[in-house]
DNA sequence: CCAGACGTTGTT
DNA sequence: GTCTGG
DNA sequence: CCAGACGTTGTT
DNA sequence: GTCTGG
């Protein structure tokens, strides 16, 4: 599954890759450089606003409209390929809110023993990597509002099934459009995406158990481990 | 019909 | 063991 | 995902 | 809102 990821791509580069416009910071303020993203924070997502990509910060946990508790994002971290579109906490978001998670490499982790053993996967020519998201609006009694996502898993291909069954999908950048299509009756097509990637896609790096606290960040997050 | 859940991962 | 916070 | 808390009363 | 279980 994807659980943390890393941004350390520069806002140049995600626009020119992306093609979605300005980033949604105060104006002045850079995009900062993340090592170690973690569920409940906001992270840079790409959706198709009056008919273009555009970026959008939201929170990671999926939040359904029809939640009472927002709580219930916290668990809605992974949304399962083989079953978004009949799930009911994601059949719309899967109909109507597909977004795309720009990650410059993702982390899963190994049980080895009582510890637990992080790797870092990126794409193999260092170009930026698009997960497959989903995200909804929800809008609480008391009038407070939310946007949040949920990144969309699969089987693992072969370069992470040492280290985990599952993986986030990656959308191939000619695929980016036929994701975020949203005219009507697009989305059954979206389930040809929901597949593991090559497996020249990504290269692997056994990491520090630095990255393990969600607290730290930095490159020091990335450092290899023997 | 109403009430209550609505999810993933990993581990057993 | 399970929940919360990051 | 992992790490760290997990409780109450009363007092400052 | 929509699905499942009873």
């Amino acid at each position: 599954m994807c659980g943390r990821f890393a941004l350390t791509h520069s806002a140049e580069d995600l626009a020119r890759w992306f093609g979605a416009g300005e980033i949604p910071l105060a104006p002045g303020l850079a995009l900062p450089l993340r090592y170690n993203i973690a569920p409940s924070q906001p992270l840079l997502a790409v959706r198709v606003e009056h008919g273009s990509p555009r970026f959008a910060l939201l929170r990671w946990g999926l939040v359904p409209s029809w939640a009472k508790d927002p709580a219930m994002g916290q668990h809605m971290i992974n949304a399962r390929g083989e079953t978004v579109a009949v799930k009911p906490a994601f059949k719309n978001a899967y109909r109507h809110h597909r977004c795309l998670i720009p990650a410059s490499g993702f982390y899963e982790w190994a049980h080895e023993g009582k510890g637990r053993q992080p790797y870092y996967f990126s794409g193999n020519r260092g170009t930026p990597l698009a997960m497959a998201g989903l995200w909804e609006h929800w809008l609480g009694p008391d009038g407070s509002e939310m946007e949040t996502c949920a990144i969309v898993t699969t089987q693992a291909n072969k370069t992470l099934k040492p280290i985990h069954d599952r993986m986030p999908v990656l959308i191939p950048r000619e695929r980016f459009a036929a994701w975020l299509d949203h005219s009507p009756g697009a989305w059954t097509h979206a389930a040809e995406l929901l597949v593991p990637s090559p497996e020249d896609a990504l290269v692997k790096i056994k990491v520090s158990t630095y990255v393990n606290h969600p607290a730290h960040e930095g490159p020091a997050c990335l450092a290899p481990a023997k």
